[in-house]
DNA sequence: GTTTGCAGGTGACGTAACGTAATCTAATAT
DNA sequence: ATATTAGATTACGTTACGTCACCTGCAAAC
């Protein structure tokens, strides 16, 4: 099992060591082994646990609350409220790109600003700003985490899932046609499998199948997903016809 | 002349009545007026001057240097790099998310993940923290503000800027055909403009027809620009031919 | 005429999440 | 043998306010 000293991981994780320092210190983040000298060395988990703390803390939550979550969510928990924390910072982003350039050419073609132009367009922006336990949404807390096994981490649901998977892989390779039976079955277990995991929430479907959208488009990352996603909106497509 | 208390400068603007007191206090804002028992009163101006505190905030900038350069830049150049921060703001953003989302999946179709793959993703994406003098880049601010009037505020060039965007705005008005002699010394007029103010540096010349682009189509919010530009860049597509 | 409430004020201390010396230790390189 | 490197501890400093205790001027209510 390899270890990394406090130097390694602050390079790699681009935070300072005195970060890593004082998450030991307020008892955070102790690295899994100290040697006599009281060297620090981080485990792999350890990293991970790092991660998350990152994660969280991009969230803007303090220290003290990523504390409390930690203990009480996955991974991957973490990873889907992260991401509907960007889907929302890169919509305020957007309005204030769009504000901003409405501004610039104001300037150019006003040759000043009145103030009430100004906080006409400011004053829309900002009407809102959202706390991290809205990222954390009551519906997707209560079916994720506690109702059922669902989408925690080893549970039986997402065995079936990454055996249907397997199955649309096997499917595409051997190039099934999306009018066979093979087809209506797995699009058939898979509306299943959705209404069951999600009780069915129709929205909170729409969203997980979303998100399984955008790294097949944007950066091709994941090896299989782009033809899977295909497939799989055919399946429904052709089967709830 | 209007006047704001701090009440209501704090709630117009969204900040703490506190952070008015505090900027009076190290002497960034001090209000414009203040009354016999002490009462703080802001002007226009001083909203204006909180306004460009608030731009400069956002980009992560210390009190004691958003100081230093209120006195130096202009509103507009402000917004320029407010803008130039947001643009970069948005493409991290957008790895940040499909990392995030790949990392969703990893997660579904490995069962767990391994350390190596998190790392590589993670470590792609943030390699560069940069530093908020980098969105006042050199050249901008070389051009912009030293060298030549150019941009700054109420100038010569702006002026002619403007008569030309007049001009076009009248032959929208009366139809006028890209090919006529008017349209083509109007193109003419521009593009001499165009190198005049940004010295012949034709990144800076397209970044400025871009910003220019951005609000009609996504914000509708300047009345004329739709039509004007692409207006314009019919005018110039013809006349380069 | 007093009380109450509200919107403002001034200290002064508290805080989060580290940054930044100053000083010490152990291991390795020259 | 010494210098350099990479780690450690202790402790005080920092930024941009939050918060608390207490004071003031004035209008409305009793």
């Amino acid at each position: 099992m390899k270890r990394w000293t406090t130097g390694e991981v602050a390079k790699q994780r681009n935070i300072s060591i005195r970060t890593l320092r004082y998450y030991d210190q307020i008892d955070l983040l102790p690295p899994s082994f100290k040697d006599a000298s009281g060297k620090r060395y981080y485990s792999e988990e350890d990293l991970f646990t790092l991660e998350k703390i990152i994660i969280l803390k991009s969230l803007s939550l303090p220290l003290e609350d990523i504390r409390s979550v930690l203990a009480k969510l996955s991974y991957k928990q973490i990873l889907i409220s992260h991401y509907n924390y960007l889907q929302e910072q890169i919509s305020t982003l957007q309005t204030s790109i769009s504000n901003t350039s409405s501004l610039i050419n104001l300037i150019d073609l006003e040759g000043s600003l009145s103030w009430e132009r100004v906080s006409e367009l400011v004053q829309n922006s900002q009407k809102s700003a959202k706390k991290w336990t809205d990222y954390f949404q009551k519906s997707e807390l209560a079916i994720l985490q506690e109702s059922i096994p669902n989408l925690s981490d080893n549970d039986d649901t997402t065995q079936q899932y990454i055996s249907i998977l397997r199955q649309i892989e096997w499917c595409i390779e051997h190039n099934i046609k999306p009018q066979s039976e093979e087809v209506i079955q797995i699009a058939t277990k898979l509306t299943e499998l959705s209404n069951i995991t999600f009780q069915g929430d129709a929205e909170l479907i729409d969203k997980f199948w979303e998100v399984r959208k955008l790294p097949a488009e944007e950066t091709g990352l994941y090896p299989i997903p782009d033809e899977v996603l295909k497939f799989v909106e055919g399946c429904i497509a052709y089967a709830t016809d």
